[in-house]
DNA sequence: AAAAACTACAACCGCCGTAAT
DNA sequence: CATTACGGCGGTTGTAGTTTT
């Protein structure tokens, strides 16, 4: 037996609030208090339900609700924890002082929601969306969406989290989108994911481009490691990108995976996992353990660690220029759009 | 100028968790 | 324990204002 609509009641009043009404609300909360917001009407004089008053209040006519446009600093708050939260506009709004959930709810829903679209970015999963038809009309939003990152900029630890795992999510999925639809391409030479020295490029990427400045430090990292990591070290110390790339290019990698696996959680259930494996340092490894049963597969030793430089190299500079050429070391023509 | 389409957002609805009885 | 009342939340709707046709 479920509880009856407190509006239900005979003759209250709906729909919009007048002036007066508003007047008569405010003035009785500065000088009782709200109490028991169902006795409040009858004490206040208006013919409202309790709850249609407290909305009012809450949403409205409360002193500290602060007024005006989003602020881009508002707005990045809301995209991070939305990434982490979902639908959780209490939450959030509770990160925004003066902002009401309500409002979040509507700004997100009428701007945030339409903005991220427009870059590419799926606004339920924060991840690139990969359903074009036409792949090369989703590389400028990839872009766009990797220029995002002077958006995703804050300073609390956990959204740091976030944008450090979106950025790596957003070259992981763009990896994705050139390794799975270059069969239907044209734009795309048939044999640079076959050749896997072709993903991210030849070899000389690394020596000769200074996107991977740190390159070096694959080695300089890698020395740090010790026993457990002497298989890897070895292979990427040899063929640093083709260890990745043919990681993400093997076919029981991509038979069970037609999407990569999430880096930024989609659900705040998988939110509070991610960060707790994150703490763990698990997260990447388990990422890449499909199957950690089985140690002979050479892949499933790579670690947080070893990833590491990836991390790095997708760092808080990073420009279309950087995500343009990327995507030209896999192409085997020119970047088709403007600079 | 008028109608249609679109946008923004205040307000409502229904459900849920919890406390009180 | 069952029922009821309440506050809170997220989804949805209604509507005024704006833009487009």
């Amino acid at each position: 037996m479920g509880r009856s609509p407190c509006c239900d009641e005979n003759g209250l009043k709906k729909g919009p609030w007048t002036q007066e009404e508003d007047e008569k609300l405010i003035d009785h909360i500065q000088t009782h208090g709200h109490g028991s917001w169902r006795a409040l009407p009858k004490q206040a004089g208006l013919n409202r339900c309790g709850k249609s008053c407290r909305l009012r209040w809450t949403n409205y006519l409360r002193p500290d609700i602060k007024r005006g446009n989003f602020t881009e600093e508002e707005e990045q708050t809301i995209i991070n924890l939305h990434s982490l939260l979902g639908n959780k506009w209490s939450s959030i709004a509770g990160n925004l002082p003066g902002r009401t959930d309500n409002e979040i709810k509507n700004y997100w829903n009428t701007h945030l929601r339409k903005k991220l679209l427009q870059m590419g970015i799926d606004p339920v999963t924060h991840r690139p969306r990969t359903d074009h038809l036409n792949v090369l009309a989703a590389l400028p939003q990839l872009i766009a969406a990797a220029n995002f990152n002077s958006l995703l900029n804050l300073n609390q630890n956990v959204q740091v989290d976030a944008t450090t795992l979106a950025k790596a999510q957003l070259l992981h999925t763009m990896i994705q989108v050139l390794g799975t639809n270059n069969n239907t391409n044209p734009s795309f030479s048939s044999s640079t994911m076959q050749n896997s020295s072709n993903l991210f490029g030849q070899s000389s990427y690394l020596e000769n481009q200074n996107h991977f400045g740190q390159s070096q430090n694959f080695s300089h990292i890698l020395e740090n490691n010790h026993d457990e990591h002497l298989m890897v070290k070895s292979q990427i110390m040899d063929h640093p990108l083709e260890s990745f790339s043919s990681l993400l290019i093997q076919p029981d990698f991509q038979d069970d995976h037609n999407s990569l696996p999430l880096l930024v959680p989609a659900s705040p259930e998988e939110s509070k996992q991610t960060q707790t494996m994150i703490k763990n340092k698990e997260y990447i490894a388990d990422y890449h353990h499909h199957d950690t049963a089985n140690p002979s597969s050479s892949n499933s030793t790579f670690t947080q660690d070893h990833l590491q430089p990836w991390f790095d190299t997708i760092d808080d500079g990073a420009s279309a220029s950087y995500w343009k050429d990327i995507i030209e070391q896999t192409c085997s023509e020119p970047w088709p759009f403007p600079e």
